[in-house]
RNA sequence: GUCGCUAUAGCUCAGCUGGAUAGAGCGACCGCCUCCUAAGCGGUAGGCCGGAGGUUCAAAUCCUCUUAGCGACGCCA
C-alpha cells in the first residue's frame, strides 16, 4: 500500500503545481504541534522568497485549492504561512482497514528492487565463553538481518568465528600438558581418530584462560604453543582432528547461548575458511602491484584524494610473513564474492574498528576483490557501560558472561512474575524468559547503535516506563481483550474499522499508519532505535485509548467490531515490530 | 600531535535532510482500580539544547572557532 504520507504529500504537491508553484514545496511531514493539526507544510514559507510573496499568501491560496479534497477534513493556512492539515476520518479508517487484510505486511511495501545481502555480526571466539562484548553485535545483526528479510531483500548472516591463530595452539598445548597419551599427539599414529572429543564445553572453556596465562610466563609453554599453531595450519593430522573437536563443541555451545538470545545464523563460517584463499589472493595484490614492501611488511596504499587524515596502509602480511586480521577479512572478501556474490555486505562491529574496516574496504576495493555494485558497509556501535559509566563488569569487576547475565535477569523476572500472578511454575518461567529477553534487546535496541549506553540492570527489570516489558504488557492486555471477545462466541465477520469516534482513537489510528514509514526509514537508516520509538509511540497511543474506550462494555456492536478491529490491527503491528527485533510477548504477563 | 565521536531536565535518552510552545522514561509532587491486567492512565514542577560567533524570514538541527569527555591512529583482533 501506498503510504499515507504520501498520498497526502501528492494531493499537496499538486495543489502547489496547480497554484504555480514548483511542487516539490508540498512535501508533509507529521505535525509537531499535535494540539493544532495532525500533519503540515511548510512550503510556503520556503517559496516566500522564490516568488517573491508573503508566505501566507501562498498557503492560502494552496489551502484555498485543496478544499473539498476527499483525503482532507481541514485544511487550513496559519499565522506566517503553516498549512495545516487533517485527515478525513472515513478515508483512515478505510485505509487502517486495508492494513488489516494483509496480516503479514500490515501494507508495507517490499524494496524496490531486492538486494543480496550479507551480514556479519556476532564474532564469537572458540573456546571462549560468550560475554557481555558480543551482545550488542548479536542483537543488533539480528535485528537488522529481519529488518532486512521484511524489506524484501534476501539476508544471509554469517556468525564469523574467530577460530584461528594462537589460541587454537594454547588450547592443543595445554591439552597435549595434561593428557599426552591421547592419541591425536603421536606423530605416527594412522588411525581413525575418536569421534568422542577428549573434553566437555566447561573444560574448553577452563583451558584456554589457563594456557593463556601460562603463555604470558613461561616462553618456552608459548614457543610450544605457536609451534602447534604452525603445524596446526601446515596440516598436522592429530592437530586437525583436535581442531574439529574443539570447532563442534564449541559451536554447539555457542548455538545454544545464541538461541537463548534468539539470534541465529544462516552460516558458521570462521576465520579459518578464509584462510585457503590467502596465498591466491596475495599473489595477484602481488602481481597487480597493489601490494608492495614497507618497513618489511607487506602493504597496500589505500590512501584517497581529499582524505582529511593520514589514513595509513592497508596492511597484507606482517614482516615475518605471517597473515593477520587483515588478511583474514580481505581473504573473507574473496570467498563472500566468490561463493554469494551479495550486492552488499553489512559489517556489525565494535566503532572503535572503524579506521580499521575503512583501511579493509579501499584495499578491498583497490584490489578488484570487490566491484563497484558491492557496497561494503560498516555499522559500527558502541560499549555497553555499566552504571558508573565504564565498561560493563560483574559486580567482582570481571568480565560479565553472557549467560550469567541472562540467568540473574531471568531470576529477577521470575520473581516479579510470581509475585504478581497465579500461572503455574513452568509457565512463569517461560514468560519470565521472554520477558526477560524484551527488557534486554529493548534496553539495547532503543538506543542508538552508535552511541555507548548504559545498561543499568535494575532499571532494565524494573521495567516501568519506555522498556521492552512496556511494549509486551500493551500486547497482552490487547491480546486479554480479543480472547474474551472470542469467547463470548462473538465474530466480526463483515464488520470494518469505524471513523474514529474520539481524540484517543484517532491518534492510535494516525499512529497505525506510520507503520511502513517508520519500518521503511529504520531499515534505510540501520537504525533498530526508530522501531522502538516508533513502538513506544504507538504503545502510548493504546494505552491513552485503552483507558478511555472500555471495549468489553460497548454496546454498540458494530462499533465494538470496529474496535476489535483496530485492536487486531494494532496488537498485529506491535507484534510484527518486536519481531523485527528480535524477541516475542507472551500471552500473560 | 592528527583525525573522529559525544555534549539536550537531577539521572538515562529521543529529537539533528532547519520551521509554530525542545519531548519521553526514571526520580519528585498531585490525582485515578465496585470498570477489558495499576508492569497502566491523567496532571504539576524541572531546560541560555557545553560556550562564542556566523548563515537564514526561521537554528538543538547547517558553517567556523572554542571547552570538556571518550575513541582511533602499520606488524593485536
Amino acid at each position: 500500500m501506498e503510504k499515507i504520507l504520501d498520498i497526502i504529500t501528492k494531493e499537496v504537491r499538486e495543489g502547489f503545481s496547480s497554484c504555480g508553484y514548483e511542487e516539490s514545496y508540498g512535501r508533509v511531514t507529521i505535525s509537531n504541534r499535535p494540539d493544532l493539526c495532525e500533519y503540515q507544510c511548510n512550503g510556503a514559507l520556503a517559496a516566500a522568497k522564490a516568488y517573491k510573496k508573503a508566505p501566507f499568501v501562498i498557503a492560502d491560496e494552496v489551502a484555498e485549492q485543496l478544499k473539498g479534497n476527499k483525503v482532507f477534513s481541514s485544511v487550513e493556512s496559519v499565522k506566517p504561512g503553516f498549512l495545516n492539515l487533517k485527515i478525513d476520518g472515513d478515508f483512515l479508517a478505510e485505509y487502517l482497514f486495508g492494513m488489516l487484510s494483509d496480516k503479514e505486511r500490515f501494507g508495507c511495501e517490499k524494496a524496490e528492487e531486492k538486494k543480496k545481502i550479507m551480514i556479519d555480526y556476532g564474532g564469537p571466539n572458540v573456546a571462549k565463553p560468550l560475554h557481555v562484548g558480543h551482545l550488542r553485535s548479536a542483537i543488533i545483526g539480528e535485528s537488522v538481518k529481519r529488518m532486512g528479510r521484511f524489506m524484501g531483500h534476501e539476508i544471509i548472516g554469517d556468525v564469523h568465528l574467530g577460530d584461528w591463530g594462537l589460541q587454537m595452539g594454547l588450547i592443543i598445548t595445554e591439552l597435549k600438558e595434561r593428557q599426552p597419551g591421547l592419541v591425536y599427539f603421536d606423530e605416527n599414529y594412522t588411525g581413525e581418530y575418536p569421534g568422542e572429543p577428549p573434553f566437555t564445553i566447561s573444560e574448553l572453556e577452563e583451558i584456554y584462560p589457563t594456557a593463556s596465562g601460562r603463555s604470558k610466563e613461561d616462553s618456552a609453554y608459548k614457543d610450544a604453543a605457536m609451534e602447534a599453531t604452525f603445524e596446526l595450519q601446515h596440516g598436522r593430522k592429530g592437530y586437525q582432528a583436535l581442531l574439529s573437536h574443539i570447532l563442534n563443541v564449541s559451536v554447539s555451545d555457542l548455538k545454544r547461548n545464541y538461541e537463548n538470545l534468539n539470534v541465529s545464523f544462516d552460516l558458521w563460517k570462521g576465520e579459518s575458511d578464509a584462510q585457503p584463499f590467502i596465498p591466491e589472493m596475495v599473489e595477484k595484490m602481488k602481481k597487480e602491484g597493489h601490494a608492495y614492501i614497507s618497513e618489511g611488511a607487506l602493504v597496500v596504499d589505500v590512501k584517497e584524494e581529499g582524505d582529511t587524515k593520514e589514513i595509513p596502509p592497508c596492511m597484507i602480511l606482517k614482516s615475518d610473513g605471517a597473515s593477520l586480521y587483515n588478511t583474514t577479512d580481505l581473504a573473507t572478501i574473496v570467498w563472500r564474492m566468490r561463493d554469494y556474490h551479495p550486492d552488499q555486505i553489512i559489517y556489525v562491529v565494535d566503532k572503535r574498528q572503524e579506521l580499521y574496516f575503512t583501511q579493509v574496504f579501499r584495499c578491498a576495493r583497490k584490489t578488484g576483490l570487490v566491484e563497484d555494485e558491492t557496497e561494503l558497509t560498516f555499522l559500527g556501535f558502541g560499549t555497553m557501560n555499566g552504571k558508573d559509566g565504564k565498561p560493563f563488569k560483574t559486580r567482582e569487576g570481571g568480565v560479565m558472561r553472557l549467560e550469567n547475565l541472562l540467568s540473574e535477569i531471568n531470576d529477577e523476572m521470575y520473581k516479579k512474575i510470581s509475585e504478581n500472578n497465579t500461572m503455574a511454575n513452568d509457565e512463569a518461567q517461560n514468560t519470565a524468559k521472554t520477558v526477560a529477553l524484551s527488557a534486554i534487546k529493548y534496553g539495547d535496541l532503543s538506543n542508538q547503535a552508535s552511541k555507548d549506553y548504559i545498561f543499568d540492570v535494575e532499571r532494565f527489570t524494573s521495567f516501568e516506563g519506555n522498556t521492552g516489558p512496556y511494549i509486551l504488557y500493551t500486547i497482552v492486555r490487547m491480546k486479554s481483550i480479543l480472547a474474551k471477545y472470542e469467547a463470548l462466541g462473538k465474530a466480526v465477520e463483515g464488520a470494518k474499522i469505524l471513523p474514529a469516534g474520539t481524540e484517543h482513537e484517532k491518534a492510535l489510528m494516525l499512529e497505525l499508519g506510520r507503520f511502513s514509514g517508520a519500518v521503511e526509514n529504520a531499515y534505510e537508516e540501520l537504525a533498530p532505535h526508530k522501531v522502538c520509538a516508533y513502538m513506544y509511540d504507538l504503545a502510548n497511543a493504546f494505552n491513552s485509548f485503552y483507558h478511555g474506550t472500555k471495549v468489553m462494555a460497548e454496546e454498540d456492536e458494530k462499533r465494538q467490531a470496529g474496535y476489535i478491529l483496530l485492536l487486531e490491527l494494532t496488537k498485529g503491528v506491535l507484534e510484527k515490530c518486536i519481531e523485527l527485533l528480535g524477541f516475542s510477548a507472551p500471552d500473560r504477563m
